[in-house]
RNA sequence: GGCCCCAUCAUCUAAUGGUUAGGAUUCCAGAUUUUCAUUCUGGCCAUACGAGUUCGAAUCUCGUUGGGGUCACCA
């Protein structure tokens, strides 16, 4: 059974960073029929934790991931932790340090002045005698004092570090009774059964102190997968000054979780040469000791490009669904199906594709200056005329052919070339000089509303 | 600063010690398209540096440089 978990504090929204180790640690736990943990880190109670959790229960649903179980709030179980802090006290593999803050900074300040490092010196490690008067005592645990701890990582490899250089007898519970980072993170991971930890690399260096953890309480330890950073450019971890880092703007901005997921995989992780994967795909295929070593750059260059690829590959219904969110109806439209089939081969956003739909469906308002310039010349009028003309006499005109027949009637009459109608049309009916296919603009909105745009073009 | 991690095109990445170092994105050019976009074809561009091991190194070792992470009664 493979239990993995994703372990957030609630900071109020998903980030990017924070969806791509969910996603690593969802999928390989449903390669392997195992459960996918979520756990609120909300020790400090100073923040929101509710709202936090609502948000990355909403982003999971956005993106389709889910987890097992109930969420675990951190702030729930202090019992919990509590009581193994006591049982380390009890077996005497932890104890009561009643150094006041004042003298822990003295101590600090001493050190650094020796350039040594910053380090507690276990002066209440063996204490016997009676405790100062009226002093709340922080819990600290035993380190070792020698030797080395080997973190045995399926990304990294075996990293040792040095007991001297990294580790002192760090606190596991504060005056005040509440537990720290460290020791709840140990607790809990092997409490709730998580045999495989997958997070980001900034975790590494903790993980010397949570393995003391798991020691002292004789629990097994898990896989560790310590996936890279994601970078921005100039090569620094991804923060809020990066822009989109909440998960939920992506939505904002038109991309779909599809195209969102797929570019998070291929971060720092590749399987041959394939680009494009299906979630079944993914779930196929990853393997978390497959996750490179080195950090990657964020960049939004390949997620336009597969977004636009999956854009272009999804069903109409459900691009039109998706379309209602930007504030697009299209559900009742008769000509829904030529619009989309055009406009989903140019877009690469839902932004940008319901930009694209509102210039076909909604008359201009005002030609550009440079098109009219360009497009429409001494001749066009008499030419547009000649084109309006055809169309109110022609047969009955519903698909892209059957416009497209008129234009070549008329500019066979007329002896023109193509560009010689299709320019001024063109500013006619979308007020600029570029966009889809006439004829298929053309049968999206009607004869009529064709004939209305270019009489106010002829009248400007 | 101590400790730890990392290093292949601009970017994401591939390459049992033996390949003309491959693919993708971006960019550029051509074709298609009445336009723009799409699509197709082609092109530019990389093993950080220096030693060593080896018949042979992107790959193994050491060093240098560069980058990142982390060092709390935060998580």
């Amino acid at each position: 059974m493979v239990v993995t978990r994703f372990a957030p504090s609630p900071t109020g929204y998903l980030h990017i960073g924070g969806l791509r180790t969910a996603l690593l640690s969802y999928l390989w736990a449903r390669r392997n029929n195992g459960k996918f943990l979520l756990r609120i880190e909300d020790t400090d109670f100073s923040r929101n934790d509710e709202a936090a959790a609502l948000a990355i229960v909403e982003a999971f649903k956005w993106v389709g991931l889910e987890h097992d179980g109930v969420i675990e709030y951190q702030s729930s179980r202090l019992a919990i932790y509590q009581e193994y802090a006591q049982k380390l006290l009890d077996s005497g593999k932890a104890y009561k340090c009643y150094m006041s803050r004042e003298e822990l900074d003295a101590l600090r300040e001493e050190q650094m002045a020796r350039k040594e490092r910053a380090k507690y010196d276990n002066r209440y490690r063996d204490f016997t005698g009676t405790p100062p008067e009226g002093r709340e005592a922080v819990i600290r645990i035993k380190a070792p004092l020698e030797g080395s701890i080997t973190v045995h990582d399926g990304v990294k490899g075996d990293v040792v570090f040095n007991v001297e250089d990294i580790l002192d007898d760090f606190i596991i519970a504060r005056a005040d009774g509440t537990p720290t980072y460290n020791f709840v993170v140990a607790v809990d991971d092997a409490l709730m059964g998580v045999t495989d930890v997958i997070r980001g690399d900034d975790h590494l260096s903790n993980t010397p102190k949570q393995i003391v953890v798991y020691n002292a309480l004789g629990f097994a330890i898990p896989r560790f997968f310590h996936v890279p950073m994601i970078h921005n450019h100039e090569g620094k971890k991804l923060s809020k000054r990066d822009g989109a880092t909440d998960v939920m703007m992506y939505k904002e901005m038109g991309y779909t979780p599809e195209a969102l997921l797929n570019f998070l995989v291929r971060l720092g992780w590749s399987h041959g040469d394939q680009e494009i994967f299906s979630m079944a795909e993914m779930l196929e295929m990853f393997d978390p000791s497959d996750i490179n070593r080195s950090a990657s750059v964020y960049n939004v260059e390949k997620l336009d490009w597969l977004n636009s690829h999956y854009i272009k590959n999804m069903s109409n219904d459900k691009l039109c669904d998706l379309l209602e969110f930007h504030g697009v109806m299209l559900v009742s439209h008769d000509k829904r199906e030529i619009l989309l089939d055009a406009l989903k081969e140019r877009a690469k956003t839902l932004v940008e594709m319901a930009t694209l739909i509102n210039e076909i469906l909604v008359r201009p308002a005002l030609f550009d200056e440079a098109a009219l310039k360009k497009g429409y010349k001494e001749d066009s009028k008499a030419i547009l005329e000649a084109f309006a003309e055809a169309l109110k006499n022609g047969t009955e005109l519903h698909l892209p052919s059957d416009y497209h027949h008129v234009m070549e009637v008329v500019v066979a009459q007329l002896e023109i070339g193509f560009g010689k109608i299709g320019q001024p049309l063109r500013v006619a009916l979308m007020g600029k000089l570029s966009g889809p296919g006439l004829d298929t603009v053309m049968a999206i909105i009607g004869v009529d509303e064709t004939l209305a745009r270019i009489d106010a073009l002829i009248k400007h």
